[in-house]
Order: structure tokens, then sequence, then C-alpha cells
DNA sequence: TTAAATGCAAACGATTTGCAGGCGT
DNA sequence: ACGCCTGCAAATCGTTTGCATTTAA
């Protein structure tokens, strides 16, 4: 355990959901200026193999990294301001549970997202 | 429309599911040695804007291209085999609908996807 | 002391673009 | 003739790695 290494997970947890490596390098340079690009990349990495971080995809290029939580969310992904909202998933899971049933897979982890437009982003398009 | 536009939506449409440009690019070169990649690669755009095909991203790094159907569905990405399973969402359209209207979030587009393991993967790593 | 972690720079792979020439309309 | 389309090569961008050095245990 090094002194970037504790930096660089205490950052990712001050900071909120849906970090990307830019975001948490920033994050950490704020800190401490001499901390690499790769020293950040390779512990978000860790964080993610003893799993209490998750990637996320939205599609826009950049992976993302969301914290895990007890409860299991999804998001909704405003294609307007590219915005990343969440959403309970407890309903779809048992719903999902029985999909993979059906046809003999065994989840492990599940990824619902819902592209679309925020309330502010379609007042905006409507007009 | 030019004779490499046409080889390029008819290649798209005879492969299945699924299709990464390099998979595109290779079917395309099976008909025709002289199409350049950027030509595939714009073409296959091309087929997404105007609505016939719709990205697929499962983390490994490489976009795949949907065929837009009817039945919009959910994908059962494995694991183990990399394989792609694809199962209706027909049920969970109604649930994340809901869930949409509670966030006031204007829906357009639905991804669903369950990471595990398929039966012979799961009964590979028993072993 | 010794294996692991760091920081730099450079490799990498997928995607995207600039541009000169060709082709469809 | 005009402008869109093509094909090549090169730029771009995020991600990943090699390696010499430093550091925690």
């Amino acid at each position: 355990m090094t002194p970037q290494r504790e930096l660089v997970f205490r950052s990712f947890f001050e900071l909120g959901q849906h970090v990307s490596v830019d975001e948490l390098y920033d994050k950490v340079r704020e800190a401490n200026k001499s901390v690499g690009y790769s020293t950040v990349w390779r512990n978000l990495k860790l964080i993610c193999e003893v799993g209490l971080a998750r990637e996320v995809n939205v599609g826009d290029g950049v992976t993302r990294y969301d914290r895990v939580t007890q409860r299991p969310h999804g998001h909704l992904y405003c294609l307007g301001c590219k915005k990343l909202l969440e959403f309970d998933l407890e309903n779809i899971t048992y719903l999902l549970g029985e999909v993979a049933e059906r046809a003999d897979f065994m989840p492990e982890n599940l990824k619902v997202e819902v592209e679309g437009y925020c309330c502010d982003c379609r007042d905006r398009q409507s007009t």
C-alpha cells in the first residue's frame, strides 16, 4: 500500500458515480502533481478487480467506472446533455433472472441502459 | 448509390447480428478486393444513421452492429466464450417505460445486457 | 533485501479524418 | 460539370505495456 494507491482509492470514492480515468486523474493531481497516469489507471483497474467498481460503457467512447453499491442500478443516458441518471433495478433483476434461466445462462452482472432525453433536453428540443 | 455502397449494405444484411467493422470488411472483400476500409466504415455508419442498425457495446473494445428488428432484444454475453445470445425484451420494455416516466425521462432506445456464463462455459468452469 | 509499485514514454488497436482522384447523377 | 463517394494514408483518441527506478514490507 503506497501513498499513491491510497490517494487514488480515496479520490475515487470521493468522486461520485460514473468517473472516467481522466476525471480521476485530474482529481488525484489536485492533491499530488507527481502521480502518473499509469498509476491512476492501474489502481482503478485494481479497484475493479477487487470488486469495488465496475465499468460502465455508454457508447461515447469513454469508459466510466461505477462504485459497486448494495443496490444494483441501471442508467438513464440523456442523448442531449450526456448526463447519466440512475434508477433502481430491483424489479427488473427478477425478470432478467427468469430470462436467463430459460436460456440456461448463469447471470453474473446486469447492465441496463435507457437512452433518451431528460426533461430539460426534451423541453429544449420541442421548441 | 455506388456499387461499393450497395455491396456494403448487402453484405451487412447477409451477415447475422453483432457484426464488427472488421467482419463486415472481410465479407465485403470476399466479393471485391478493392473496397477500402473507410468505405466500409462510412457506409456502416450510414446504415446506422438511417436507422437500419444500432451499435452494440459489450465492453470488449470492439463496437458491433445490430440490425434493427421489429422486436427489441437484449443480449446475454458469455464471459467465457464471448458469445452473444439474444432474448426478447418485450416484458422488460414495459417496466422500463414506467421507470422512465417516474424519472420524467423520454426513452428512445433500450440496451439490456446480461453478463454471465452460458451452459457450456458453466460446465467447463465447474470442473 | 526483495518483490511490488511507480512514472515516463512509447506501443497499441480501434476509430476517424484529410485529401487527391474517380464516379454517379 | 458538379458534387458526392472512394481509397489510401495518416491523425486521433483512449487504453495498455515495457522498462528503469523507487519504495513499501
